[in-house]
DNA sequence: GCTAATGTCTCCTGTGGCAA
DNA sequence: TTGCCACAGGAGACATTAGC
């Protein structure tokens, strides 16, 4: 299955190489790069992004030394497009930091690796297969989010050869389900077959676990685009996607050139790329401008589309549109953000909630943890509000700044510390009850964790109506025309941080510095963590202060 | 009894939200 | 950046019903 069609519809020689990420990127992006407007004001990446990607970069060379050992010979290659042509013409079984170009294409790609593959090409050339090193898994436990039954071996194995067609499938886990790993994949296989030494279809990833997964960008993939029927697979879709950024690449470069003056072929729209775009100081104010519907939660570029065939373009449009002629609950959902965002209230009443409920108690315990990014809790933070004494909220943590941490001890001391104080509660004929914004489960999930570990029920405690999530008392009340996170639903009802940049990825930094004797960043993580525990009693404390007086979503109109 | 239409249920899949 | 979870919509399997 070769690309025996141009995959652009338009002149592209003039445009420049795309690399393996272009077909995953935000089109307009590619746009931009090309032609980039005047004011372009470079945001550099959070600190716990550049983290993770250092990390990415450390995880890739550890691998690739274990392959260089495992193998024994491996040329040194690092990104020479002659090298790497000269290796793959010699039959080189394993070569590391490829670099490949197709000027044709206009295409260029460095795959981490390319295996032999025992078979040769049609043309009697070496065939190989690409292979990416990857810093996150490659299996799921289950068929939800997976391509089908994992074919894998250990990542050393390449030093053996593979055979992928003759690999029986594994019992248990299932492939992942990686649309960008994919993509790029496919990017590696067709810059092989420029070059003649392209495998049948055959493509592999190595995990976290140093798995490699090995997947066919042949199979039936990806659902069809607006066709039921039919599956695309990887490299069909990588065709369709590629084809349309060398489109947009190519009319940018026509721009540039004075060549046309036709308009770009994508507008600004919302993703979550755009939180780590250089451009997206550039592209917000022309949504804003724009009054553009993928500002609204859940509105993705199919949902806009549809918005937009039946003759729905803005957000005052959508906010304005009879709730009872949209057709989904998601797009009547949209309308409802679409009238908080247009007419500048903090905070709604959504639909149906009419009487808040909310659980309260005489004693009241926040609870908050924060973890390492290996995924243990070094901090359980509490702040605990006895409401009939009228005593002022006590910040109690539990934390362990140790460079050998000993995060079992530090849930015992919490655990015991909660469930005395829940015990002088009853003992003293009041109420409790412990309170977190859950989102994604974490607490619970770490509750979990932690509570067999030390031969707790942790189970009827959290299954019981003691322990509240917030986050779920507030989705089923209130919409703040965009994210219900901690951070945004405290700051509407008038909460404010202490420190200005108070992410949970930040952290992860601090408590860097904070295992290594920092007290100032000791002190730091604690104060962040005391913010959001009194967060959420602030969330609580004012919601049933001004829920009498808050809007309901129904009768809001936009204004301007 | 066979077939097609319809309804119900479950699983799959994509997306968003949240946290670290 | 990754990982996990919740949710919603769609697809497909299966059961039921009506018409012949």
């Amino acid at each position: 299955m070769t690309a025996d069609k141009p995959l652009s519809n338009r002149d592209v020689r003039r445009a420049p190489l795309l690399d393996a990420r272009a077909a995953t990127r935000c089109p307009l992006r590619t746009h931009l790069m090309i032609e980039p407007p005047e004011h372009v004001v470079e945001q550099p990446l959070p600190v716990d992004v550049l983290v993770r990607i250092e990390e990415g970069r450390a995880f890739e060379d550890q691998v690739m030394a274990e392959v260089a050992a495992a193998v024994g010979d491996l040329p040194t290659l690092t990104g020479d497009e002659a090298a790497t042509l000269a290796a793959m013409a010699a039959g080189v079984p394993v070569i590391p930091q490829a670099e490949l170009r197709d000027h044709e294409g206009r295409r260029t790609g460095r795959p981490d690796l390319l295996v032999a593959l025992p078979d040769p090409t049609p043309g009697g050339r070496t065939a190989y297969m690409p292979v990416e090193v990857k810093a996150h898994l490659v299996t799921a436990k289950a068929k939800g989010g997976s391509l089908g039954p994992l074919r894998a071996c250990a990542h050393t194995d390449v030093a053996d050869g593979l055979d992928p067609a003759a690999m029986a499938e594994v019992e248990g886990p299932w492939t992942r389900k990686r649309t960008d790993d994919l993509l790029q994949l496919a990017h590696y296989q067709r810059l092989l077959e420029h070059h003649g030494h392209a495998g049948p279809g055959w493509a592999g990833v190595i995990g976290s676990d140093r798995t490699l997964a090995l997947v066919d960008l042949t199979a039936p993939t990806f659902q069809s685009w607006r066709n039921t029927t039919g599956r695309w697979s990887t490299l069909e879709k990588y065709d369709r996607e590629f084809g349309f950024r060398l489109d947009v690449a190519a009319l940018a470069t026509d721009r540039v050139d004075g060549l046309t003056d036709e308009d770009p072929l994508v507008v600004p729209a919302r993703s979550s790329e755009c939180d780590r775009c250089r451009f997206e100081g550039v592209c917000t104010p022309r949504m804003e401008d724009a009054d553009e519907l993928t500002l609204l939660p859940k509105v993705t570029w199919d949902v806009r589309q549809r918005l937009h065939a039946s003759g729905l373009t803005t957000r005052t449009a959508l906010a304005l549109a009879d709730p009872t002629a949209l057709p989904t609950k998601a797009i009547r959902e949209a309308a409802d953000h679409a009238r908080v965002q247009t007419s500048g209230v903090p905070l709604a009443k959504v639909r149906g909630a009419d009487v808040l409920e909310l659980p309260r108690a005489d004693v009241e315990v926040d609870v908050d943890m924060e973890s390492t990014a290996d995924g243990r809790v070094y901090l359980w933070g509490c702040l605990v509000t006895d409401r009939r004494a009228g005593t002022p909220p006590e910040y109690v943590p539990f934390v362990d700044f140790a460079p050998e941490l000993d995060d079992t001890a530090v849930f015992v001391a919490f655990w015991d510390w909660l469930q005395r104080t829940r015990k002088a509660a009853i003992d003293a004929e009041r109420s409790f009850a412990a309170y977190c914004w859950a989102g994604g489960g974490a607490e619970d999930r770490y509750l979990r964790l932690y509570g067999p570990r030390i031969g707790v029920d942790v189970e009827s405690f959290i299954t019981s109506p003691e322990w509240v999530d917030l986050h779920r008392v507030a989705r089923a009340h209130v919409t703040t025309g965009g994210s219900l996170g901690l951070k945004v639903v405290a700051g509407r009802l008038g909460f404010q941080w202490r420190d200005d940049d108070p992410g949970g990825g930040q952290s992860m930094v601090w408590y860097g510095d904070a295992v290594a004797g920092s007290h100032e960043q000791q002190r730091r993580l604690l104060d962040y963590n005391a913010d959001d525990v009194e967060a959420t009693r602030w969330v609580r404390e004012r919601l049933a202060e001004v829920w009498a007086d808050l809007p309901r979503v129904g009768d809001l109109m936009p204004t301007g």
